[in-house]
DNA sequence: AAAGTCATTCAAAGCGCTTTGGAGATACTT
DNA sequence: AAGTATCTCCAAAGCGCTTTGAATGACTTT
């Protein structure tokens, strides 16, 4: 079914029948009730290539996927991400179009989305300090929004991020404030600029008291249950073991958790545990009481925020660059607890 | 950049440009060079909605993904699924659309996504019993694959499962050989398709033997970690408690552990625990020896076969439906042991 | 030398939509 | 009654590409 069809079906021009369907106020009532009604009969939808060729616009938003070769490893807050985007687009009339991309070609990848034109905009995942895409997209002069923040790009752009330092640092101080001293960081890997900031606030809060830092209790490992057994581990059978640990994501604080127990010990009596909770839906931290105590920020929330705010960028392209921050509650759990006492 | 400013700057026609740069035998080779030369330069690539006009083909496929409203939750295998899927669209220069939709207004999306002709192909995601959209796609004349297969729906089409079936018979062998006689089964929710062929070869390896079925001892729920946790805990204070479990996904399987050393007792000799392993990337089922026992089949992969055979389809339209059927394999870990003697 | 082939190239139509610049009809002024 | 404003509607151009059908020139063939 197509505009031309339906026009002849209803002894009417295109012009009109699609001033009908776009809500234009040049059309009679009487006409454009006549046409919805039958383009809902003929189920007649506008072919979205034509329409986006007349248009000038895809009503698409691309999201790119850093993909490591090394790691073939996708990030598992991206389904949650990608949902809340979704819902928000959906909303908006907007399709999602996804790339992924091994972090080699990532230019090439970019220039030719915006070259295609098939998408209005763009969301920046996973932003490394420094990050080239930021200079990349600005100069191709496509809307973007990071999801994260490049430390050292010192160009303005659009993005909205956690405040990790702020719950990273509110999680340093919780532990600190039970009184103890060696507590250990299992952070993602620190390219990406969320885990080079987390370990920042980290090192501040204990400096700040004092206390100095001990390379071997900060370990820097694509956040997996087996990579959060295996330092915990490590780290639980030195001479001076950690008391607490504080992990990025609940599902290394998972392996922390079988490290602690293989260990003989408890969680929250003998050893401590913190983690950031990005509340996944299918790895809720408990039901009524917390498991973990967690620093907790939705990153669906994130999604749907993040593609609202890029929609309102692409329809006000005159405004400047935006940003956004989301706060993480703490919450607490059953994970920590005071630190030991030695006799 | 568009065809025709190239083709002016090249004092050529846009038809030449066109033909040089699509492999068109009616172009001296070297006019081909100069024009794919200059393309590179100025970083021409063809406008993706203008091409796709031309020629009816988008070079995109949708991926519908249901989000149950009630439950707000995505299912964890999808990111894997579509970092498969997406490798072996670019690889084919194809891109990835991905809807959300929420069961209630499943129809009017896919006759939307019909119409507005954006994508060349679909994949359906989550297949149930009697799945409306495989009768619907046929009718609207969209190519498509399943992944997984609808029990009851008796119309040809393409799919791609694992053999659940079987993986969930020999994966209950294999705890009935080593001695168990109440062996409980944690599934997904049964309305999906999967889970209800899990749930069929679990109930018949049991009447095989002559066990009878308890009622007691089947959950299908979500498969969360909470929920492993909570029917576990709740069967393990049974009068008669299970030996061993066999749980749908890593998971829930990581909530029955904690269960199980929540009670008091040890996975892999008080207790057995045997589970599916969807083999994602950040759930890794142990590193030398993996943790649990399990059935494995990489949902990874089954992106990348599912996308190369729509494609396929796509590429050969007289072609019938096509079927792949993947084998899940059966590793040992140290999750499982002979039932305990009771004196 | 005329006719036929072949290799290159081009002008123009068409994909399905939006949008510009009227045109015709009706209602309102004076 | 003519003049003007207001509603409705339409024909046609244009978005950036592919593809058809034809033209051009060089080279063979008769």
């Amino acid at each position: 079914m197509s505009l031309k069809k339906l026009s002849e079906h209803l002894n009417l021009s295109q012009t009109t029948v699609s001033r009908a369907l776009n809500g234009y106020p040049e059309v009679s009532e009487k006409t454009r009730e006549r046409v919805q009604k039958a383009a809902q009969e003929l189920n007649y939808s506008p072919n979205a290539r034509a329409k986006g060729l007349a248009t000038g616009r895809a009503h698409a938003i691309g999201h790119v996927i850093p993909v490591s070769t090394q790691h073939e490893m996708v990030n598992p807050v991206f389904g949650d991400f990608i949902a809340g985007a979704g819902s928000a687009y959906s909303k908006a009339g907007y399709e999602m179009m996804i790339s992924l991309v091994d972090d080699q070609q990532q230019e090439k990848l970019y220039r030719d989305i915006c070259a295609r034109r098939n998408v209005d905009g763009i969301i920046v995942h996973g932003p490394t300090m420094n990050d080239p895409r930021i200079g990349l997209l600005t100069e191709l002069d496509m809307p973007f929004v990071v999801h994260g923040r490049a430390s050292n790009v010192d160009i303005p752009y659009s993005w909205l991020d956690t405040n990790n330092s702020r719950a990273f640092r509110r999680a340093t101080d919780f532990l600190l404030d039970l009184g103890h001293r060696r507590i250990a960081l299992l952070n993602g890997l620190e390219f990406m600029d969320y885990a080079f900031r987390r370990r920042e606030s980290y090192a501040s809060a204990l400096q700040k008291r004092g206390i100095a830092l001990d390379p071997a209790l900060m370990q820097s490992t694509e956040m997996t249950e087996i990579n959060g057994f295996l330092s915990a581990s490590e780290m639980l059978s030195m001479d001076e073991p950690p008391t607490a640990f504080l992990t990025s994501s609940m599902i290394t604080a998972i392996g922390v958790r079988r490290a602690i127990q293989a260990a003989g010990l408890e969680m929250g009596k003998d050893v401590s545990v913190i983690t950031h909770d990005d509340d996944l839906g299918y790895l809720k931290n408990g039901h009524d009481v917390p498991i973990f105590t967690a620093t907790r920020s939705s990153v669906r929330a994130a999604g749907v925020r993040a593609a609202e705010l890029l929609l309102r960028l692409i329809a006000n392209p005159t405004t400047g660059p935006q940003h956004e921050i989301i706060e993480a509650e703490l919450i607490i759990g059953t994970s920590t607890g005071p630190a030991p006492q030695h006799p």
